[in-house]
DNA sequence: ACCCAATATGAACAATGTTCATATTGGCCG
DNA sequence: CGGCCAATATGAACATTGTTCATATTGGGT
C-alpha cells in the first residue's frame, strides 16, 4: 500500500519521520533563539521519544547538520537565481550581496546554525560538504566569469571570492548581532546595508585613506 | 595581614578566585575547543566547588563575559600598538588586518568565544559592552583620522570602518573553520591570507569584474 | 500468513547549569 | 584579645541535555 496517511493517529510507523523531524526544527528556528534547538526539544515537537531521532540521524549533529544543509540550499538556490537573471555585472554582485543579507535578516537562527561550529567543521555528513561550499563555490564560479573553470584565472579570481564571502559573513553577523548602527543612525536597512558595504568592496578603500 | 599566600593548602577563603577562575578558563582556552569550557570544567581545573563561582559570577554567561572581555582587551592592545606605531596609512591598515587574523590564528576557541551568542548580544556585563566595542571602535576611530570626532566625516568613513571589521572577522571565521585554501596550494599564511584581502580592499574588485 | 528488519518506546546514565541550606573563616568592632 | 558577621566555600539536590540499550510494535516481502 502507499504510505499516503502516515497522519494516523500515533502508533509505531509514523511515516518518515526524518523529513517531519526537519520541518519541526526549522519551525523552532523561525520562531526561536538557535540556543532553543535540542534534540529532545524537536522529539517534543514531533511528538516522538528523543530515542526515536537515532533511527534516522547517528547524533544530534547529524540532524543539525541536515537542517543545515537544506538551508545551504536554500541559499544557494536564492543566489542562483540573481546569478543567472543579472547579466550586467556589477548589478549583479550588487544584487547577490542584498540576497546573502536578506537571507541572514530573514532566517536568522537558521543562518547561525549553518556556520555554527556543530555544522562547520565537523564534517559528519557529506551532504553538508556539498551543499556547504554551494555559496561559496557560486562565489568563486562568478568570478571566474562565464566560462569553465581556468586555472590561470583561478589565482586571480579566489582572493575576489574569498574577499565578497567573508565581508558578507561578517557584515551578516554583525546585523545579527545588532552591530550595525551605521553612525548615527540607529536602524538601517538591509539594502542600505549591502550597497554601502559593495560600494565600498567595488571602488576600494584607498581613496578613503587621503589624509 | 597581607593576603601574600592564598595558594595555601585547602581552604575556604583561597585568595581573590575570581581571577583564578578566568585564569584557569583562558588556559583551557588555549588548549582546547571551546565547547569543552564550561563551569563545571572551570570549577574543577582551580580545585572548587562549582556553586562557589556563584560568588563572584551571577552565572555562566557574566563568566564568559569576562573571559572574553579580557580576549577584547589583548585584541585592542594588539591592534593599538600598530595603530600608534606605524605612520604610513597603508602600511598601518595592512598590518591591522595581519594583527587581528593573527590573533585569531593564536587564539581560536578565545575568539570563537569573543563572539558567541552567549557573550555578543546578551549584554549582561557593561565590561563586555565597552571591551567589546573597542576594536570596531579603535577602526572607526582610524577611519576618521587622527584629528577629533568630525560628524561631516563620519558618515563617510563608517562604511570603511564596517567593511574591513567586517571583511576580518569574516575571514577569521572562515580561517578557523579550515575553509581558507586559496585556490589549489591547500595551506595559506596567515600574513598571505591577510595581504591577498588588503589587496582587494584597498584596490577595489571592479578590475576583478571587467569580463 | 508469517516473519524479520525497521522503527518507536521507556528507562537508564553521565554531564551540564543552577539553587539552597550548611559550614567555615577572615577581618572588623568592641 | 575575643566575638561576631559578612563573605566565601561546600555538598547535596534538581531540571535539562545527549546518548545507550533492552524491549515492544509493526509493516512489507517471501
Amino acid at each position: 500500500m502507499t504510505k499516503s496517511k502516515p497522519s494516523a493517529k500515533h502508533g509505531y510507523h509514523k511515516g518518515n519521520l526524518r523529513d517531519r523531524l526537519i520541518a519541526a526544527a526549522e519551525l523552532v528556528l523561525q520562531q526561536e533563539e538557535l540556543d532553543a534547538l535540542s534534540l529532545r526539544r524537536v522529539a517534543r515537537e514531533v511528538g516522538v521519544a528523543p530515542s526515536a531521532i537515532y533511527n534516522h540521524f547517528a547524533n544530534l549533529d547529524e540532524l543539525l547538520a541536515a537542517i543545515a544543509a537544506h538551508g545551504y540550499r536554500q541559499l544557494e538556490a536564492l543566489e542562483r537565481k540573481t546569478y543567472t537573471s543579472i547579466t550586467d555585472r556589477e548589478s549583479c554582485l550588487r544584487e547577490l550581496a542584498r540576497d546573502y543579507l536578506h537571507f541572514a535578516a530573514d532566517n536568522p537562527s537558521l543562518y547561525r546554525l549553518m556556520f555554527s561550529r556543530a555544522v562547520v567543521g565537523y564534517r559528519s555528513l557529506p551532504e553538508v560538504n556539498e551543499a556547504g561550499d554551494s555559496t561559496f563555490k557560486l562565489s568563486v564560479e562568478w568570478w571566474y566569469g562565464e566560462g569553465s573553470y581556468d586555472p590561470e584565472k583561478s589565482a586571480i579570481a579566489y582572493p575576489y571570492a574569498l574577499a565578497v564571502w567573508s565581508l558578507c559573513h561578517g557584515a551578516a553577523l554583525q546585523m545579527l548581532d545588532g552591530m550595525v548602527t551605521m553612525g548615527d543612525q540607529a536602524d538601517i536597512s538591509v539594502d542600505a546595508l549591502a550597497d554601502a558595504l559593495m560600494d565600498v568592496f567595488l571602488h576600494g578603500a584607498l581613496k578613503g585613506i587621503a589624509k
